[in-house]
RNA sequence: UGCCCGAUGGUGUAACGGUAGCACAGCAGACUCUGAAUCUGUUUGUCAUGGUUCAAAUCCAUGUCGGGCAACCA
């Protein structure tokens, strides 16, 4: 069983940008389309993020084109090469044997820097200067706000502005050279002082950072501004499509001008905007994944809890599922907020088609059957999976004594409960039907122990295997069950809109990990990292990368993806 | 009080002047050795008011509501 597999989500799904894609592919505009995916190593990739993934790599995919990956690397004080490493693994597991051989720098899987731009991004400004079109200005950030003005009022021009070319070009020189300190002079556009558009108003386009850069190392002190390095970056690769959220709506003319006005030969990129995704009954924003993670309210980035990828993978979400959610969310320019039931259906449907069924009982009560010998194990046969014949079959062991899930068992059931009571009847999964004749009770009242009586021709090919009882339960073989932590994972969050209003801390769901140990069919002793398990009648699991996989001791830890649906528990809540 | 962008069932989306469709969720039923899966049926919608038109979710105007924009962040 493969977890990847090539088949993208059918058919082919469409949205304003790919639209406009198929326009300029029937007009031959570019020889080739070239997107890219550009985050900032400041931080782990979330769901959000894929969804950026996927549009992006997705039409790469789709018209024959090309999709960069490319480390946004400007700002050296907020990012770190942890970030940079885990952003090329969660991308590149997201879409292996996908899109992958859409992916520019291919042969090794690495991402693009835009630091790597730095010496011809230097030259770009060195030209806008030359041009008249930028000029060193050596206002503080303090007086810089308030000549920036507001949105509803206009700013007003620096007094450094009219500088002449040869100043500022030697002024630039030397912020380069590390003659001034952090703060002191910046590098502006000299556009408009009264646009109604904020980022028109002579934007910074560089500002001094004596700081270590986890690519330049010392070389320089000197940075590019996002404005700046973004638009040129995508010129220099080549970009054709340059696709970003909402939030930069108001930077494209800003994009632009520097384009434009920068004599560039080859044909321009341009910016496209959509809307980020809102997922609900969890957060998205770095600043607050950054406070759980530091605040250690989760184990790590890659908490299973986390919408962030590498959690999700951990948690046993496939990349398969990421991608056909992705596809179901659609792309527009409405913010709205996604129903989590979504993300969960896509997760489901993946999982019920690659996971092996395994029976595991994760809050056992024992049960002795007791028309069935001591000293004998039966061997029965157990399908791995119904939804693919391919995926074979398993003995599983049964014997006199069992466990059961508790929930299983009532003993004064509410009505239409199809599980085990007093004088009820129940099949055990591949094997008997049995009867509850009693009922074992310690001295406080609670029930230790189930004694039961099995039609012994019930099982599959026997005489009275075709009868018809209400209920099926799981089962393992006390003699041979296997005892493994199971971490039952839950939402993070208790609302919909954790970040709604006031601190989204004061909605952390307290039961959004339970652990427990329990009771496994042994063959799950030889379970796999890379496969899926649904243990039948309760969810989906996977083994967690702490799991201890040697021989002599294998401390087997499954996480819980999801679970079943359950539509009986909806009865019962009501 | 400026500028930009949005608004289609509960949620996310499609319909590009000509039958408002899909998915999720919900509800009801069938089937079932997983109360799963599968199958069938089904409730619910064009922000408002005008205008253009034989015809408006779609075009125009006004309004309402929501989001974004004033880091030497991205």
């Amino acid at each position: 069983m493969s977890l990847e597999t090539n088949a993208p989500p059918a058919p082919a799904p469409s949205d304003f940008i790919r639209e406009l894609v198929t326009q300029h592919v029937a007009e031959k505009r570019y020889p080739k389309i070239h997107t890219r995916f550009p985050p900032e190593p400041n931080g782990y990739l979330h769901i959000g993020h894929a969804k950026s993934i996927c549009l992006n790599f997705g039409i790469a995919h789709e018209f024959g084109g090309v999709c960069n990956l490319r480390m946004d690397d400007t700002n050296p004080t907020k990012e770190d090469i942890e970030y940079v490493e885990s952003i090329t693994t969660d991308v590149n597991w997201l879409i292996a044997g996908w899109a992958d051989r859409c992916l520019g720098l291919t042969a090794a899987q690495l991402p693009f820097y835009a630091s790597d731009y730095f010496d011809q991004l230097y030259d770009y400004a060195v030209a806008l200067i030359r041009q008249g079109k930028a000029f060193v200005c050596d206002l503080s950030p303090a007086d810089m706000e308030t000549y920036r003005g507001a949105p509803d009022r206009p700013g007003k021009d620096s007094p450094f502005r009219n500088r002449t070319v040869e100043e500022s070009l030697d002024l630039f020189t030397r912020m380069k050279n590390g003659e001034f300190p952090d703060g002191t002079r910046t590098l502006r556009a000299k556009i408009d002082m009264s646009s109604s558009n904020i980022w028109l108003r002579d934007p910074i386009l560089y500002r001094i950072r004596h700081a270590e850069h986890h690519q330049t190392g010392a070389k320089w002190c000197l940075y590019p501004m996002y404005d700046f390095a973004h638009c040129l970056s995508d010129y220099i690769e080549g970009i054709t499509h340059s696709i970003c959220t909402l939030e930069f709506e108001v930077h494209r003319p800003l994009y632009d001008w520097i384009l434009q006005n920068l004599a560039l030969p080859r044909p321009l990129p341009h910016q496209y905007e959509f809307a980020r995704l809102s997922l609900g009954y969890t957060v998205m924003s770095k600043r607050k994944l950054m406070q759980l993670v530091e605040e250690k309210l989760v184990t790590g980035w890659d908490d299973p809890r986390l919408p962030t990828i590498s959690g999700l993978r951990r948690r046993g979400v496939t990349a398969e599922a990421l991608r056909n959610f992705a596809y179901h969310i659609g792309i527009t320019k409405y913010n709205g907020i996604t129903d989590v039931a979504v993300l969960e259906h896509a997760v489901r449907e993946d999982l019920n088609k690659r996971a092996l069924r395994r029976l595991a009982v994760l809050k056992p009560i024992k049960l002795v059957i007791t028309n069935f010998p001591e000293d004998q194990t039966e061997e029965l046969d157990a399908v791995n999976n119904p939804e693919d014949e391919q995926a074979g079959k398993r003995k599983l062991p049964f014997s006199r004594e069992l466990y059961i899930e508790r929930d299983d068992f009532q003993e004064v059931p509410p009505p239409k409960f199809f599980r085990l009571k007093p004088g009820g009847e129940v099949r055990l999964k591949y094997a008997y039907i049995i009867k509850c004749d009693e009922v074992v009770k310690d001295a406080n009242g609670h029930v230790i122990e189930l004694r039961c009586t099995a039609d012994l021709d019930s099982k599959t090919g026997g005489a009275t295997a075709g009868r018809k009882v209400k209920g099926t339960i799981h089962w393992v073989s006390v003699a041979h069950a296997v005892d493994v932590e199971v971490r039952l994972y839950d939402r993070l969050f208790t609302v919909a809109e954790p970040d709604a209003e006031g601190d989204f801390k004061a909605h952390l769901n307290p039961h959004s990990l339970e652990i427990v140990t329990a009771k496994c069919e042994p063959s799950l002793n030889d379970a796999k990292p890379e496969a899926r398990y649904q243990f039948e009648r309760i969810g989906y699991f996977t083994l967690d990368k702490d799991a201890r996989l040697s021989t002599n001791n294998p401390q087997l830890i499954f996480n819980r993806t999801i679970t079943l649906k359950d539509t009986w528990a909806k009865v019962v809540q009501k």
